[in-house]
DNA sequence: ATCCCGAGGG
DNA sequence: CCCTCTGGAT
């Protein structure tokens, strides 16, 4: 008999209400105050724990919270806040250099639509599909290690690139959980789903999961 | 495919 | 020691 590789439809709407059940307004666990401190600390996220990110930023945002001042601090005084930051010397050149951009073709806001976004140093698909979501309200799909990792051990993708993975997801959640899906399925990743060692004897949609583990789940 | 690149956890 | 963390540019 065939091994089971995609979710039925009800499975999938079960999971998500789950999912909303134990957290009915999940919200972005990185720290932001306007929608330009968020651009900033989604680009400074990557490869990086946000709670590395919040440390950072609580000093660099009460210093520069707009691309006026950002770029005032310039470069190396943008470095000294990031420091403690993987990746931060190519993320202190893109947060300088998009806050310029910002300035000279956006009067200072940050622009809503994909194309404009993406064309910031240091954004790509998944930093405009984050800032679209959680500053502008849209039901984007923004595939990270998480999202990507979650989607295929459960069996709501079996996308084999982050694109592949957004296109299946968009196509198969209900409408209802469009706009939130994003965060609870990083949330289950962080704190269950984990990368190393899951935890799938707590895991809520564990019954539900087609995700056969080869090393045993915890014990 | 490779580089960037520090902190935290196991 | 090793792996992982809300990737992007070349």
């Amino acid at each position: 008999m065939p091994r089971r590789t995609r979710l039925s439809k009800p499975a999938i709407a079960e999971i998500f209400r789950r999912l909303e059940a134990a957290d009915p307004h999940p919200k972005s666990e990185l720290e932001y105050v306007n929608p330009f401190t968020l651009l900033v600390a989604v680009v400074l996220s990557a490869q990086s724990t946000d709670a590395g990110v919040n440390k950072a930023t609580r000093a660099l945002f009460k210093i520069a919270d707009t691309p006026e001042k950002m770029v005032r601090l310039d470069e190396a005084g943008i470095r000294e806040f990031i420091k403690t930051i993987g990746l931060y010397r190519n993320k202190a050149r893109n947060v300088l250099e998009l806050s310029r951009q910002l300035i000279a073709n956006h009067g200072g806001n940050v622009p809503r639509d994909r194309a404009a976004l993406e064309a910031l140093p240091g954004v790509g698909r998944k930093t405009a599909n984050v800032v679209m979501n959680v500053a502008f309200g849209e039901p984007t799909m923004a595939v990270d290690t998480h999202v990507f990792r979650v989607a295929n051990r459960t069996g709501l993708s079996r996308g084999r690139t982050p694109l592949e993975v957004e296109e299946d997801l968009l196509r198969v959640i209900p409408a209802e959980y469009a706009l939130h899906a994003h965060h609870w399925l990083i949330l289950h990743g962080r704190y269950v789903c984990k990368a190393r060692r899951p935890e799938c004897p707590s895991c809520s949609i564990r019954d539900l999961c087609l995700f056969e583990a080869k090393t045993p789940c915890s014990n």
